[in-house]
DNA sequence: GTCAGGTGTCGAAGCGCTTCGAAATCATTT
DNA sequence: AAATGATTTCGAAGCGCTTCGACACCTGAC
């Protein structure tokens, strides 16, 4: 069983290979009648186009590599829709997913593009100083992270608004009426690295809550539980009066609500608790939060890079953040 | 800049394009000197085979496909690790992994094994009645599943050997001094469809047990709170003695050890419970279990695959399993 | 009736690599 | 010194596709 190629649909069809070709890509026209006679050979014959050859004399290949930090502790229920909302979309644009690992580093992101095995890469879970970085500024192939890394400049990135994140955290918690609130943010070396996402969370945060006229604080916090149940308790001690938290880490998230506990503050009766993590982990513990838009993120990155395969230009984005209200606010 | 080809590499080491492709290959002998003397030129020049090209003229892309059951309600931990140590593996190999979800169904695997853009595939949770397994029985290209369909005739396949999985359970108790166990398997339903694994474990199971004089049942058990705690009281109703239970259900293991509880049986103490299932469940409950070994799973997978891409033939093999000792069994 | 300008189709030239057969070179043997 | 056989290297023919320029034909304008 000789694989059908395109010349065997020529052939099948009474015409010439590149007819074939220009009916199959639509970039010249053709008429009806053959147009729906070559149409009919492939189906009959059961032509599927050769990848290879294909690639080689268009110089695309219709592949897209997705690097997946596929290490521990990451948040599997993200990266898994993530994942999968990414070979969703690109299927959608005609192109595969070539899936790599993180670990291969910078010189496997260097293979795949020389050998123009993939016409453009998403990355996720760029480091602030990924040793990536550099290397895809100046790659012929275009690429789209997921995350900021310090300097963005001349990248295309997505992510959530943190700035806005924050904001709407803020907003939920004085819109019911809360006057004194805080955020416990990342540990404080995120902050010093200068970390963008927590900063933003953070700034929004704050802003909004001034601009409302509430008392507001912003705090870092570490992740074992005796250092968070500490910032807790001298947050507490230090600010009597307040009753609505923003807890900006997902690992100390768990914490935050053993610490209250033991406090013996009541969520939500004393105090409000409006977390920003991922979904699976609000959901367990029936949080408010604003959660990762895991499957939007896929799409978006694999819209823009798509965008940038044809030429076009492609700025960062930052999607707009929603809040499920669950019951740890009132 | 443009990409630089072969036919560069061959012009700065001075030798025929030829001789150069047969340098990378090793397909044929090349002299020492010669055949450092086109290395250095690889290096200086940085050349990276075009993919495209090289598939179309040896007909081997390279790469393997992956078709992952990217849906809720996976064990996401297993999956992750499998899918990690399929990439290294693969790259081991010198081979790429093409990402696909089993949501394009058997169209997709027509698709990207027509167009010659894989060698060959790995299927992860092939159902009893797959309607891709017809398919892949009669493609070209070769294929591994994991896991056993109903008919695995003339397929590859890779799992873990759950007949032993049963009797090494049924072993570990003996060992202890138990005379009296129960295997709580799968759902009535998964034992009617003649799912290979779960009667596997039984068979293993009885008779393993039945061989060293012990008394042993085995009950199907479904997988809602209600439902598995009446099973748990029915059997330490008609066996009061019964000391050991093996759980093979992931999604009761969790209930049966609130039933356990609910009847005021403590663990170890007064039943010891071993469990047949992904690590992180058992770890997170501190259960002596069996562990599914994604990895390994994955590794001999892709050993599986590459070496029928050689052409050598390649049966299905059962994974020895292990068991892992914890705090629910004495 | 002729000519400009469309349409629709064809042929051929690559794309960058592998692989086959043959040529060239060298070391042995007679 | 010629012949033999190994060893090493070369040249050229594809692999299956896209794409460019050109050709053939048809239309309508003059």
């Amino acid at each position: 069983m000789r694989t059908v190629t395109i010349a065997d649909v020529a052939r099948h069809a009474g015409v010439a290979v590149s007819t074939v070709s220009y009916v199959l890509s639509g970039k010249r026209a053709i008429s009806a009648t053959t147009r729906q006679r070559v149409l009919d050979s492939v189906r009959v014959l059961g032509y599927h186009p050769n990848a290879g050859a294909r690639a080689l004399a268009s110089k695309r290949a219709n592949v897209i590599a997705l690097v997946l930090p596929l290490r521990a502790g990451m948040n599997l229920p993200v990266l898994m829709q993530f994942a999968t909302s990414v070979v969703a979309t690109a299927r959608q644009y005609d192109h595969d997913v070539l899936l790599m690992t993180a670990d291969e580093g910078p010189d496997g992101i260097r293979r795949v593009a020389a050998s123009a095995m993939v016409d453009g890469l998403l990355l996720m879970d760029v480091e602030v100083r990924d040793t990536r970085v550099p290397l895809l500024r100046d790659l012929a192939e275009p690429s789209v992270l997921i995350g900021f890394p310090a300097d963005a400049e001349g990248l295309t990135c997505v992510d959530l608004d943190f700035n806005q994140a924050g904001a709407l955290c803020a907003a939920h918690l004085a819109g019911r009426g809360h006057r004194e609130i805080a955020l416990l943010g990342a540990p404080e070396v995120v902050y010093e690295r200068g970390t963008g996402f927590a900063e933003r969370t953070r700034a929004g945060f704050l802003a909004e809550a001034t601009g409302r006229g509430l008392h507001a604080v912003a705090v870092p916090c570490e992740e074992t539980y005796d250092e968070v149940a500490s910032a807790v308790k001298l947050l507490f001690d230090a600010h009597p009066g307040l009753t609505g938290l923003v807890v900006h880490n997902e690992a100390a998230v768990g914490h935050v609500l053993g610490a209250l506990r033991a406090l013996g503050r009541a969520v939500p009766e004393d105090v409000s608790v409006v977390a920003i993590c991922p979904d699976d982990i609000a959901e367990r513990a029936r949080l408010t939060s604003v959660l990762i838009p895991a499957e939007e993120l896929g799409r978006e990155a694999v819209r823009l890079l798509m965008a940038k395969l044809d030429g076009l230009p492609a700025g960062s984005i930052l999607l707009e953040p929603r809040l499920t209200i669950r019951e740890s606010t009132r």
